[in-house]
DNA sequence: CGGCATCCCCCGAGATACTG
DNA sequence: CAGTATCTCGGGGGATGCCG
């Protein structure tokens, strides 16, 4: 596997091949399950199902596979008890739970904002209702 | 053409509309493309076609939707300006200025984390190709 | 209980072509 | 230049079924 820093002119028509790696990392963690697994995994260890019940909407499929990229990176470890049904534990690692501040700061942003973003939406769409304009305002 | 945004309250297969509607700003925010947008908006204006270019990867039809998201968001403003060759000039919003911290911060995080999340990729795939104890470690 | 494997469907997103 | 409008396709992701 290369990365191709240089992103050369062929057809190229993965996006995700070009220069910079952190790109990746970005969209990785930019991800929508990720943001809800990594705020719903605590300091404590958590269960697989009690994962899957704590984050509304998401599918066991998705849980499995998002948890074990998450492994991969190095961010959460996964600890199977070989009990009679078995349990499965998860934990964030030291390297998982920095990333928890920066997880927590875009929540904070996104609460903090709610408010505004949805009157400014009410409002978009009011005009945009009214074939006010093309919404264009021309200068 | 209709903001898909709507959906009544049909089935309900969707989970986005669940509880908590600060989900909704999160998805919107934590989005691939909206990160990179809000990066590369500066504190000056851009032109569409400016941004085109500096965000590489990007297809003219995302860009678009994307803009047209964070302004109706209330996080970035267009200005057409009717010259001959027509310019579009876009701009974060006070609001839109906020997010860039937090959306900073994460940008970070993935700088700082790249190189060890690299090497426990490396070692997590050599350790599957080995065929490795079905990565169990049972306790 | 946790979690692969399979099937399948939907829509996200690229490519292309056309307007103001 | 900055869009909109169509068509199209791949794969993300849900549902279901089976196994350790």
């Amino acid at each position: 596997m290369v990365t191709t820093l240089e992103a050369g002119d062929r057809p190229l028509p993965d996006p995700y091949r070009q220069g910079c790696p952190t790109r990746r990392i970005l969209d990785r963690v930019a991800d929508r399950w990720t943001v809800l697994i990594v705020g719903a995994l605590g300091d404590d260890s958590r269960r697989f199902s009690e994962l899957l019940r704590r984050i509304e909407g998401i599918s066991q499929k998705m849980l499995t596979q998002t948890l074990r990229a998450l492994e991969r990176d190095g961010l959460v470890t996964r600890t199977a008890h070989l009990e009679v049904p078995v349990r499965v534990e998860y934990r964030l690692t030291d390297a998982g739970r920095t990333l928890r501040e920066p997880l927590k700061a875009l929540e904070e942003w996104s609460i903090a904002h709610f408010t505004g973003i949805a009157q400014s939406q009410t409002h978009y769409d009011s005009k945009a209702d009214a074939g006010e304009s093309p919404r264009d305002r021309a200068v």
